[in-house]
DNA sequence: CGCAGGCCCTGGTAGC
DNA sequence: TGCTACCAGGGCCTGC
């Protein structure tokens, strides 16, 4: 399932292959790849032809292609989504659902996408910062992310800390399978309280998220199958070091407890009983806790009186 | 406004 | 063998 690293991953391959290149054609072969694009699929193929791809960037699971018209084309994988560059003279995959072909006469990239919940769009003026994924909070490797930030955002959520990293408004990049590997190496179960995280709880997590992300990236990211593959159709191999997703049943790397498997926002979250055990009252916050998160909610909401 | 839950979608697989 | 039920789950939308 692509998550910041294999998206990285899949931003890396294209910024080298398609970067200068010249848009000579583009086929949608399925309207919900382009259900983005108000204006439909013929639309978005007419406005493409002719433009040159100037760069390749990526936040969160968020890509997009920067053009020379300073517009930009956004996409996300969704589950099952690859973009992969293609000669023309190997067969279409089976679930291709948008063809991009060049002026140059090279490779093509294809849009491949299984269950379609993935898809592309035009960003209108989007070149440097679509305006459709400016909700998107920055991801851990964005020079612009703000730990401290983060950490006091985190601290201030009445939720369970699983669901608050999940949230890409709140931090990028992190889906179910980091999330739950971020939380068994700061032996912290999902269902922990944000606001009874102590700051160096939450920095530990934020480490943790960062830390299991960057070395995902530098294995190529994590398959499980062949839905998740680089531009070149090619698996990651981080799945080998997953000490806890997909694995229920089996022993803790760390302590040998079984691994267990609960149902979680409709999925399934993989943590182990013995380091990470369930909080005592997981829907309802500390009353104290819930009066601090009330305190520092009010002294943000006023930063201007203040000064 | 913040949070919870439902929906979208299809191929593979388990179970009968 | 052939059918049904279930599973994977990110983002968006709605309702409370």
């Amino acid at each position: 399932m692509p998550e910041l690293p294999e998206v990285e991953t899949v931003r890396r391959g294209l910024a080298r292959w398609i970067t200068g290149r010249t848009i000579a054609a583009v086929e949608v072969l399925h309207p919900r790849a382009v259900r983005r694009h108000a204006a439909g699929g013929a639309d978005f193929a007419a406005v493409l032809v002719g433009r040159t791809i100037t760069d390749v960037h990526r936040r969160g699971k968020y890509l997009w292609f920067s053009l020379d018209s300073g517009d930009a084309i956004f996409g996300h994988l969704g589950m099952s989504g690859q973009l992969r560059l293609v000669t023309s003279s190997t067969p279409p995959a089976q679930h291709l659902r948008v063809r991009f072909t060049f002026a140059d006469g090279g490779p093509q990239l294809h849009f491949v996408d299984q269950r379609t919940f993935g898809g592309l769009a035009l960003s209108p003026g989007g070149a440097d910062s679509p305006a459709e994924i400016s909700h998107i909070a920055r991801d851990p490797f964005d020079a612009a992310f703000d730990p401290d930030g983060f950490i006091a955002a985190l601290r201030l959520r009445r939720t369970g800390i699983k669901r608050a990293i999940l949230d890409q408004t709140l931090v990028s990049g992190v889906g179910n399978i980091y999330a739950d590997e971020a939380l068994w190496r700061a032996r912290l179960h999902g269902e922990r309280l944000c606001a009874d995280l102590s700051r160096p709880l939450a920095r530990s997590l934020l480490g943790h998220v960062t830390d299991v992300m960057r070395e995902a990236l530098q294995e190529g990211g994590t398959s499980f199958d062949t839905l998740y593959v680089n531009v070149n159709g090619e698996s990651g191999y981080f799945d080998r070091s997953l000490a806890v997703y997909g694995r229920a049943g089996e022993p803790c790397r760390r302590c040998g407890a079984a691994i267990r498997r609960e149902r979680f926002m409709n999925r399934s979250s993989y943590s182990c009983p013995r380091c990470q055990p369930r909080p005592r009252r997981r829907a309802v916050a500390s009353r104290a806790a819930v009066a601090r998160a009330a305190v520092a909610r009010a002294a943000v909401a006023r930063p201007a009186v203040a000064r």
